[in-house]
DNA sequence: TCTTCATGATCAAACGCTTGAGCAGACCGT
DNA sequence: ACGGTCTGCTCAAGCGTTTGATCATGAAGA
């Protein structure tokens, strides 16, 4: 057996230090847990101290929850925490906020399976969560699992009818900020490529976009709105309709759409944002920072509805059936050209 | 309130399915779990089923762990859950792994903060789990935190000095892995973008690049093998001295370097794989798999590194001190040229 | 009729911990 | 000298389960 695999016998107990430090099991448990109220001499603290100390003493969480009734758990059940960075920010969020406040997160991932999915619940309910979060990875309408109502529930990147509070970005917002970075710049032909499956993000972005462009006091041409796949290959092929359209400036649905864009208009020779100006939608790290020129995007507050959730969760937070929004903020780079 | 929030009272517990069947606890325990050699009548156990049914029973996780002296649970600590879809892979493969044989997760972040990191730990060990997966988001020496020597541990991707067990990528394979899918191609001038940063990664893809060149009766010649900073921006700036060193493909320290190397060649209106060939490494989905074309690179087995750990931990696996290497597998897309 | 002996179910202890109640002794005031 | 108050600590019940030991019942075997 190596060095590091010793001493990893039976946990120690309380009543273990109690007997090393000659004293109760209460005695100990006041102590270790800093009662304000116990009256312990200080002699009686500085020995179990150093028992506690000398034999290596954790309390065992779980016990101490069976006895409070009520675990420190949050579960959170995730759809995608493979594919998509997304997930881990909504995790990462969450696990932040509910440490903050001692609580630990139990993950469990349904990818998209049902039966994974009411296994992950159970699993939750017996373990006797404080709270569940049901996060997905892109925002939209979900069915709600059954077993959910057993707990308290907070739909993070997601909602539905008759449902638990959600929280959930806010396109409409996002969209505005979108359109608004090429506003600001002096742009007014500006054209959007939306994506063409049906989804809040579709149509949220869209609504902002047209506020922000009615706003601003620039009409509305349904001819700048182009649908595309909502994947790098549709940006590359909205490469034509968008110089045809005689925009200066495009949002694109999603950064992803984004970058197929800048891939098309590099194989015409047009340089962003010297030809054209983008701005994309998601602010995925990985694309975005690192394009060339870096692209100017709205930021998925992912992280940020992770800590929502929580505390939605843990402080009660608006009543069922309502949507939390959280501002999408948006992340200024390279690919805006100031036409002023 | 809400429908939805209805039903949510203190959970059942056994006594109050006994009392509503009208017998024992224990025998309520007894028919819950199936208890082959229990010996309850048809009559008794179906009134008890129905009891549990009707009252919406689920049993108390903690309160059998108690029992049971040991939790179901492994933890798991990562270091940046949230800045890559790395994590992400490793979570859901020991998630996966773990819910097969009846163990679940719990995730901890310590996003590099050492402090966050203790606390982490300490409270993994306080649940008594099972043992502990510490894993980092890439392949890399670490000191291990001391907290770790109270409990069975397995590192993921990365490794320490007379530490216990590690499951990491087979780098060298996986370099020999990318070089060959351009020897395979009939490219005889292989060139390899490296990282300058010291890794396990920088030095095994590259041994692994010298011995696919080597077995295959190519020689190595040093000027092919250029240094970069390993994000787009090295890859970017690598152009030149590729195009100079007349190779006819190249492999990339990793995906984000092709990107970077896609986009300085087609600046210089040059075609890939036409006037070179590119391998990357990583197969980060959201690059690789939407360049234009999409790129020919190696996975990294984050997935199975998951999968691996958790087996390690629950089976005993190889001795402490040892590597277990997993394999990285090549993904071929369309960014290699055949010149046969 | 009187042991056996399955069968069907209950008892009670234990898991590690918390906590209100209780108890012995020291100290105070009268 | 005696009740009262404080201090320092222990008792014991209870949290929701599991499980080996135990017990009552009726039927089979002698």
């Amino acid at each position: 057996m190596s060095p590091v695999n010793e001493g990893r016998r039976r946990p120690v107990t309380l009543k273990e230090v109690a007997a090393k430090a000659g004293v109760s099991v209460s005695a100990v448990s006041l102590v270790a847990n800093e009662k304000k109220n116990a009256r312990i001499g200080e002699a009686t603290r500085a020995r179990v101290l150093q028992a506690i100390e000398d034999l290596g003493y954790r309390p065992n969480a779980l016990a101490k929850n069976l006895v409070h009734g009520q675990s420190r758990f949050i579960g959170l059940v995730a759809d995608a925490i493979a594919s998509t960075p997304f997930a881990g920010q909504i995790i990462h969020g969450a696990q932040v906020e509910a440490w903050r406040r001692g609580y630990v997160l139990l993950v469990a991932n349904s990818e998209g399976n049902a039966e994974a999915e009411n296994q992950a619940i159970s699993m939750l309910l017996e373990h006797k969560v404080h709270g569940i979060l049901y996060s997905t990875w892109y925002h939209r309408q979900i069915e709600l699992p059954v077993g959910l109502s057993e707990a308290e529930t907070v739909l993070v990147n997601c909602f539905a009818d008759d449902g638990p509070l959600a929280v959930v970005p806010d396109e409409f917002d996002g969209g505005r900020a979108a359109a608004q970075l090429l506003i600001d710049a002096g742009h007014e032909r500006i054209a959007f490529i939306n994506t063409v499956t049906p989804s809040p993000a579709r149509e949220g972005r869209l609504a902002g976009y047209r506020a922000a462009l009615a706003d601003a006091g620039i009409a509305v041409d349904p001819a700048l709105v182009l649908d595309a796949d909502s994947a790098q290959e549709g940006g590359y092929a909205s490469v034509e309709a968008v110089l045809a359209s005689g925009a200066t400036g495009v949002c694109c649905h999603n950064d992803r759409v984004a970058m197929g864009l800048y891939d098309g208009l590099r194989e015409r020779g047009l340089r962003i944002p010297a030809d054209l100006s983008v701005v994309g939608f998601d602010n995925q790290e990985i694309i975005a920072a690192h394009l060339r020129p870096g692209l100017s995007t709205v930021a998925l507050p992912h992280y940020e509805l992770g800590v929502a959730g929580v505390r939605a969760l843990l402080d009660g937070g608006p009543e069922a059936s309502e949507r939390l929004t959280i501002a999408c903020p948006p992340v200024v780079r390279e690919s805006v050209r100031s036409l002023a």
